[in-house]
DNA sequence: AATGAATGAGGATTCATTCAT
DNA sequence: CATGAATGAATCCTCATTCAT
């Protein structure tokens, strides 16, 4: 009776926070954390700058928000499916995919923030990214472990070829925040899956 | 012997401007480019904040200067042995090698100047960055070509083969970077190597 | 009675205005510009500094908006009666009157400020002087070359004429400004109308 | 002996000074007393700016020492000639002339200048204008009060008529530094020497 | 005497945060 | 709940002056 009972209030609250969030996301993404100031987020938001506080304690408290929300959907994107069904290539093609495409989707936000805050702030939110590469990593190595047991590769160290596979992604996906790359999100993650499955397969 | 003579003055100057890059550096890495003060910078080098402008016109201008050098160094670092003699799996390390090996020495500094700038020096910088990581996939694409006009190697794509050994490169360095990934340099190189050289070579 | 209606932030507001305004021209009536500091400003204000940004851009936007307001007033006073009804020596006197007295009243603030900002400020406020300089002028010009016309004076040059009269009201108050002469101003005013005028009118 | 006996040191000292002093005056006359720098100073004579402190105690000293010498020169070009022999109209010719050739020479200065300094400075400057001015109203006032007595003019205030006089000078002088009027000096003057003589010799 | 490197006080401006309405 | 005026700490940069060489 009372999980999904939401009166008013709660409704005009996480309305607020979601208007306060997407005005402070795009802000962030044209100015960077230090060049965003509570005024531009406030009047990004159609509020006052007083009402942003209502809503969150500071600034960082909703760059924060903002990475852990995004930190969360990459995880989402990436991770499942490395231990889901499906053949390894297959898997590495759409593990790329899945982290070619999630940079690709939040460039202008990524291109500021991921490295731009202060020391509290960075420290926070890079053990949150290191928990997703962990993830990461600990996922290709579990299933490369299984398919060398199986005979299906021939790998000498899962640990170290899952992070290449990790690394590979995460600098391929850099030089596309960047528009270094600009070629289709599938192409480039094909290529990649191909050349790193022959690397695996290869005797 | 007369042509490198340099006065004293040349002589405090260069300790100077030394002296005072040293401490921004340090500042840089521990607190951020927002989160440094020329005040700090003045007072870990020693000397007082007036004097700080005598050298470098402007906080900007420190950090444009360290990180000019900085990417100097990963260039020569990465660039030439490419294109130098040798085969091409011992280049793939080497090349490794030297990538990796530069984040982990820049790796206070790296951690937070890389990406932390106001939108005019970042611009800068992201150009002169861009300017490296062209230099090196223009290197691979290259010997790539070349490799496999000589029946060398099967590649369908060298562009995107070398942009993905390139991005292997900067995806290891960044979770080195971070301290995800620590174990010995020459050890990660080799192993990229051998493994992305299997995916070029096999048929 | 409602067009005027004013709500309270807007009355908030004007009084803040004028509540920085005048604490500013007093400051820069003792100090000059240079030597006024905003710290100052917003002492006497009795407001913190940052409340003095929340009315006026910088403490050049300040000078400018007092200075315009003087002019204005200097304006007001001495152009609009040269044109207006009445016999010559009696404009005369009025003219010396309402400059001399505009000078006298504004005596600690135009001692500084006049001339002493830097030199874009003083560019622009000197075309403003001019102006009212220019329109002084010009009305006298008229109203002597019609007289000239009407046979009631014998001036050989209205343009020399209106410089003189218009210099001599403005080296007076000039003179009165720095407390050099300090006689009632209509006294001087009338001296100076009657000379003038004889200058004027003498065959 | 002594008396015009200047051994070496004596001449390189004036010669600095002189030096610096032209310096000086050309980085006031086109940067203002706030905008100039002792840099600056140092910079046009040619000197290290420590050399600048051997002749002069401070930046107020130098511009100090420039005002004095020019309101000398000012007191000399408009005094004397006004006690001597001549016809009064003449004399109102050459004041003027004295006066508004004094101005068009020292145009940069003193549009910068002569208003700009800190209230110490300013203060003695003032102080010391106020003598030429009361030199000169006085030379006139003792002229007009003899010429009265001597019944060729017919003046009811001597004293106000010479103020107005001096004024008169005074006010144009301004219009030319300002570039407001830009006729030839002397015609300006005569101008205004015959309506001011016309005003003080009509019955 | 001459130098110019070093100093550091001083000032304009910004902006996160608070709080009375 | 919402507002936005007010705050003042924080920071970059300038430049007159000093002093060791």
């Amino acid at each position: 009776m009372s999980a999904h009972k939401l009166n008013k209030a709660d409704v005009v609250t996480d309305f607020r926070r979601a208007q306060v969030m997407a005005a402070a996301r795009e802000r962030f993404s044209k100015h960077g954390l230090a060049g965003t100031t509570m005024d531009g987020i406030a009047q990004a938001a159609g509020v006052a700058k007083g009402t942003v506080y209502l809503y969150y304690k500071s600034k960082d408290d909703i760059f924060r928000q903002i990475l852990e929300e995004d930190l969360q959907n990459l995880q989402d994107d990436t991770v499942p499916l490395i231990s889901g069904p499906g053949a390894i290539e297959d898997k590495l093609r759409r593990f790329f995919q899945g982290a070619l495409g999630f940079f690709d989707r939040k460039r202008d936000f990524c291109e500021h923030a991921l490295f731009e805050m202060g020391s509290e702030v960075r420290k926070k939110a890079m053990q949150r990214f290191e928990v997703v590469f962990r993830l990461q990593v600990q996922a290709w190595e579990t299933l490369l472990a299984d398919a060398q047991r199986a005979g299906q590769i021939d790998v000498v160290d899962p640990h170290a070829s899952a992070t290449i596979i990790v690394g590979t992604a995460s600098g391929m996906a850099k030089q596309r925040l960047r528009g270094w790359e600009t070629g289709p999100v599938d192409e480039a993650a094909a290529q990649a899956a191909r050349m790193l499955w022959k690397g695996l397969a290869a005797r």
